[in-house]
DNA sequence: TCCAATATGGACATAAAGTCCAACGCATGG
DNA sequence: CCATGCGTTGGACTTTATGTCCATATTGGA
């Protein structure tokens, strides 16, 4: 991971004071991660909440980098992870002088810490009433379609061109968030992703070893 | 406190009452101070926080309390007590009928134990630590144990002696909590309502044509 | 264009989900 | 005490859903 010595990209040079800066600032509960649109892989990351590391490959697709006229800036958006834990997360297109998208900034900050202490410091001096238990998810497909929905925002690339990189991270994001705990949930899954059923299962194959291996190591 | 029957300062007894309900209120974190204005001097003190008792000087700043058209509540201000510990201070002069300023009360809240509260919270998620996975599976076992609980206790009887039609509303409740949209979650409930999956089978049927004949209706 | 990597449909295997039924337990009333 | 009715139960059986595998089609890149 760590710069075989001949030297850091210019980028991460230009920007990691920032990133390092914003991931100080937020506490062990922001990740603060850099992307390279140009080969879709992680150039630095901060405060990895996700395991994943430099030169793994992004959660971000080609983001629409070359329009100029694109918004540049995303979010924020919430992310619902598997043990409920809520992120809201931004992004921002990071351009050099040229204009050129030199840079994907991503900052995900885990809002649960804080919703808790909020939640004790309010419920301070009064009585604890016992709170009504939220409904199931009521429409988990609803939540497939807004996993897939905020990868593709943030990767300004319809499903279709989405590559396999791309489902791969959809799907662990979806495997996170306990999508395939749902019964039936697999062939709508195939479908929002736009694949076949066999290719979903291979992908999950993929991921699941993937997995192992992180384990291992 | 030791009120040596008739030395007892009249301002003293009429407020004692409401600084003993608030230091008995906010638990040993608070600590209630009333000042006296004229000498500068402490009139009686509450859950003392800083070994001072009645007569010390008071280390009241300049309260205008001579003009009754300034304010009267002051506060919350941030005190740092010489241990590190932070207090959240508020202070208002208490005035009789006359309008002239007879007394002023402080309290003092101990920020500590709120803020380790949050910081426990806040460390419980904090360690992305892999969690173990068959306790995240159990999150929604977890519920239907906490509808059949809630049941259970609403009518009071223990699992074992519900009668058919307690399992059927029980049932109710979990379809409607959208329960048996997961996987393997049949042989779960059975388990949970001490019933065979031959029986849960027929009580579901019997729910469904129930809800069949609502919706003829 | 050709190659290699992927995707795909479908056959197949396994595992849950769901149905059905004869036997059983257990009250109640004769 | 037995007969009867009602609900439960284990287990056989059917139907769906899950997951694997592979030969073939497709696609993107040198």
């Amino acid at each position: 991971m760590g710069s075989a010595g001949e030297g850091v990209d210019a980028r991460v040079r230009m920007w990691a004071p920032a990133c390092q800066a914003v991931a100080l600032l937020l506490g062990p509960y922001a990740e603060v991660v850099l992307h390279d649109p140009d080969t879709d892989r992680i150039l630095a990351i901060w405060n990895s909440m996700s395991s994943r590391g430099p030169g793994d490959p992004s959660l971000l697709g080609e983001l629409d980098t070359l329009d100029p006229s694109a918004r540049d800036v995303f979010g924020p958006y919430e992310k619902l992870l598997a043990d409920g834990r809520r992120l809201s997360s931004v992004s921002a297109v990071l351009r050099d002088e040229a204009g050129k998208a030199s840079a994907v900034l991503c900052v995900n900050l885990d809002r649960t810490p804080l919703e808790q202490a909020a939640a004790v410091l309010s419920a301070f001096g009064a009585p604890t009433v016992p709170r009504p238990e939220p409904l199931f998810e009521q429409d988990w497909s609803e939540r497939v379609q807004h996993i897939v929905g905020a990868y593709v925002r943030e990767c300004g690339r319809p499903v279709e061109r989405l590559t396999r990189q791309d489902r791969l991270a959809v799907l662990a994001d979806l495997d996170e968030a306990k999508v395939f705990a749902v019964r039936r949930a697999t062939p709508v899954v195939a479908g929002a992703l736009r694949v076949s059923r066999s290719t979903l299962y291979g992908l999950l194959a993929e991921l699941r070893a993937a997995n192992a291996k992180d384990q291992t190591s």
